[in-house]
DNA sequence: GATCAGTTTGCAGGTATTTGCAGGCTTTTT
DNA sequence: AAAAAGCCTGCAAATACCTGCAAACTGATC
């Protein structure tokens, strides 16, 4: 028997801490620890930094940023700029029925290419403005300020889009923020555009409503907006409700899912409105 | 009879330790013990390299790695590139929605017992705050104060809870409300209580957050507000950000899913706080 | 003790994966 | 607009893996 030398080759990595004290570690983790380890940070602190995690598992950032891209291809987190999102956070509305759809979605396209780049638009709430918020171009680069919360939702999709959310009481009818807190700020931003979803039009009524609240923070937002815009479905055309919004004459344009040369609307264009 | 000489051929394997003596190992093992002996060492350390059971065991890479594989077959372990993990070690990733979700349910139900009728609460955003508004007693008359669009909706569930949005600019990160604005809003609100969905804890680096807009508004929260309650998952105890918020001394309460007795947060009781 | 089929093991080679790095590009921040 | 940070592509080194194959071992039988 001959003895031997072994030559031992040991992988480790180094770290020196607060104390100046040199670490030793002698392992390295194996891909897919290291993944769960990843997976692991991001649902515990919901966000984690690329920059971050290359240091405590001492392996280049290109290895962290490919783990991420895996993991996001698996649909386990969020790949964003710099690091990750954890998933369960991110909410998006469950597609409860949405009565008259189709209309809607007609209406959202003619709406959302009014809206240009860099404009502050102030919006209501209702199904046709979560329409309108999912119809907007990817690369729309504009800011958006609303009572609603669901379509603030929408609009967090939107990566260029910034959301300025209006606060004070919420009211749980209508789903929006309202009140004088509410009215005071929107009166103070000096919007674009407004869009209003509508719940009844008629030539001599104007624009009604049936919720008071609901009310003063649509006059609030027709006072202070350039430009407003009436979003309605035919139906509620010719309609009336308990509470005065406004008069038609208030209304810049007026959006249906019809064609402008509509019967229906003639009174309308009569009357001064832009008819789309 | 005669004599014979026997020409022993001896199996063994050579070894040198940390004090530089050389152990021999007389035998070698049969397959069967060897795999076994894979199997405790997988189940002791949750993951093993092929590098090293081969070293360990004395055998080449190659055999260890058709050891790895029949028993990743037999679904005993699960086969990695570079060695192998064990099974407990994957069932863990089964994605739940909400990261934790009993312990955070446990939590809530330890908070929803400190607001009372009449009470004004201030809240974050974050799962574990979503877990305190389902776990609300139905009955309960309180005005929520919250920057969280998922708690807000959450919140609009019960019927006898006022709600006060606070508004200003929508992180699409946390989620929340942030801003100036909303810090003033907060600073105004006379809160009885405030809860903090928690991202960090520890006694030296105190409350930490790895997004500075979400730690100006917990520090908003915290001025105004007559006792604060920080909620977290004991995993997080102990663990720190980037972000500093807060000492531990300026939390009143502190609520995790452990009893209040665990050595885990006797540091915490030291150091004053109320631990729930 | 010898033989023999079947299994196990190590090795040689060729292939696939993983990782860090350089260079150029894009996004974000100042 | 410039600077910084992050990202992507391609590349090379290291490592791990796979496929045969031959040597060695097992244990069963003659």
């Amino acid at each position: 028997m001959k003895c031997q030398f072994l030559l031992v080759r040991l992988r480790f990595s180094a770290d020196i801490n607060s104390n100046n004290q040199c670490l030793f570690r002698f392992f390295i983790m194996l891909k897919k620890e290291r993944q769960t380890y990843i997976l692991h940070q991001v649902n515990l602190h919901n966000r984690v930094l690329s920059a971050d995690l290359s240091q405590e598992i001492k392996v280049s950032e290109d290895t962290i940023r490919r783990d991420l891209a895996e993991l996001a291809d698996q649909g386990r987190l969020i790949k964003v700029h710099g690091g990750a999102l954890s998933q369960g956070y991110h909410l998006s509305l469950n597609a409860q029925q949405v009565y008259a759809l189709q209309e809607k979605q007609i209406i959202a396209q003619k709406a959302a290419s009014l809206i240009q780049d860099g404009m502050f638009v102030l919006t209501t709430g209702g199904t046709t403005i979560i329409e309108l918020a999912r119809a907007l171009p990817a690369n729309l680069k504009a800011t958006f300020f609303t009572v609603s919360l669901t379509a603030a939702i929408e609009y967090m999709h939107h990566p260029n889009i910034e959301i300025i959310l209006i606060g004070d009481k919420l009211s749980k009818n209508a789903q929006i923020t309202v009140g004088g807190e509410a009215q005071a700020k929107i009166k103070q931003v000096k919007a674009d555009l407004c869009f209003l979803g509508t719940n009844a039009i008629d030539t001599t009524h104007g624009l009604t409503e049936n919720d008071w609240e609901v009310m003063q923070i649509k006059k609030a937002m027709i006072s202070t907006a350039q430009h407003v815009v009436a979003l309605t479905i035919a139906e509620k055309v010719n309609t009336s409700q308990r509470i005065r919004v406004c008069d038609i004459q208030e209304i810049n344009t007026l959006i249906t899912e019809l064609s402008p040369e509509d019967q229906l609307l003639s009174a309308y264009k009569k009357a001064g409105l832009n008819v789309m």
